[in-house]
DNA sequence: TCATCGCAGTTAGAGGCTCTAACTACAGCT
DNA sequence: AGCTGTAGTTAGAGCCTCTAACTGCGATGA
């Protein structure tokens, strides 16, 4: 698991300490909210764990909040991480949705902390946009085609005409948006399986999802 | 906005003041909802906005959860009314799409309350599975080809070999491939869109939706 | 080597929450 | 007109987050 410290890095025994505290209590963290939704995140309840006393732990996080964030920053992380590595080992459109959904179903909620419901007033801090550009980044290069593909569809006009984000990278607008509709499939069949609006449905949600990002 | 109880029906005065107190609960709940999510609804709150007393609001809603519960109901309930309403206005797929988009947008920690992040534990009463099937069943209908449609790829015939739910509805596999297809890729630009995750991307989120439920 | 200083961890406590228990007082029914 | 049930009250237990003030250990510099 990718922890956003690299935790055995610390210079001086005072900042490994910190660190691997840090660490534990993230490992709490994510039990709790594997088996309760992060709505139930106690701090308190994480220091009763580690057999401290409850304020012991703003030491090591100015509150709850941050420590969701840096929870979330790990999930980032690790997810792009994971996404990396397949792209980097060659991998089909169909096969890196099926490895990000491994991922997601490996642990529901770490995926749902990052693309399920947000906190109305939320706003990621820079450096998770960062990892979730990264992500973004590496989709399109899945997608790619030939580079002097012309638009084929309204939307890809619309693309070509305001690049929007990605403007720097070398994408055509059919690549943008085979990248767009990769994710935006993906994340439907992800986020109905999560939440178990499928299950009752009787069929296998990665058969769906395969042909879904099949014909893009 | 559509309430699971029909407030004026009350026989009796009390029946009927129980009923207006609980409608009126339930408008605080989706105020806090709205502006600051599902986590920070709280009935202590709510009872003070409404100049009463903390735990007199036990009288109308068994608990917290019961209060949620109730919400989701109407979530859903509103849903299927919408959904059924532009049905028998006779619509196309994109045009339904792009109503169910709007009904998320008016209040898109109501559409989260469905489909975001659920609790782990969580089942939802029989009467709102109910709901939830009502409205793929007008999905199916809205997808419906012609009744002796042939299945056209793998996922079809899987769908024809086990027909899991929509056992008794006439519907054909590609019938229901269809609205699996609208249901998995609506809820996909949805929960990105309503998450935030598209705005940074600049481009207008209505038109991939189109695009995206045109070519089932 | 030893004094110092900073940081980990403590308890106390304010203020919020959910929810239960026991009580009061009023409204509707017979 | 009296009875009864129910809406509302306060008190309080037991959670929670987070702040403040204090203690005591361990790393570091003279």
């Amino acid at each position: 698991m990718a922890t956003e410290s690299v935790t055995d890095a610390g210079r001086n025994p005072r900042e490994r300490y910190r660190a691997q505290v840090r660490d534990e209590v993230k490992r709490h963290a994510w039990e709790q909210i594997a088996t309760a939704g992060v709505s139930a995140l106690s701090l308190n309840a994480i220091a009763k764990e580690m057999g401290m006393s409850g304020p012991a732990l703003y030491r090591y996080f100015a509150g709850r909040d941050e420590l969701i964030t840096a929870l979330i920053r790990d999930a980032y992380r690790s997810l792009a991480d994971t996404v990396r590595a397949a792209h980097e080992a060659g991998t089909t459109v169909v096969a890196l949705a099926a490895v990000i959904r491994e991922w997601a179903l490996s642990d529901p909620q770490r995926y749902l902390l990052i693309y399920g419901t947000p906190v109305p007033g939320y706003h990621a801090p820079d450096d998770i946009t960062a990892i979730s550009d990264e992500i973004l980044a590496v989709l399109l290069e899945v997608c790619g085609g030939s580079p002097d593909e012309q638009p084929r569809s309204p939307f890809d006009v619309v693309l070509g005409l305001n690049r929007g984000w990605a403007g720097a990278l070398p994408a055509s607008s059919p690549t943008v948006h085979r990248a767009l509709s990769f994710w935006t499939r993906l994340q439907g069949v992800l986020s109905l399986e999560l939440a178990g609006h499928l299950t009752p449905l009787g069929f296998d949600p990665g058969l769906l999802l395969a042909e879904e990002v099949a014909d893009l």
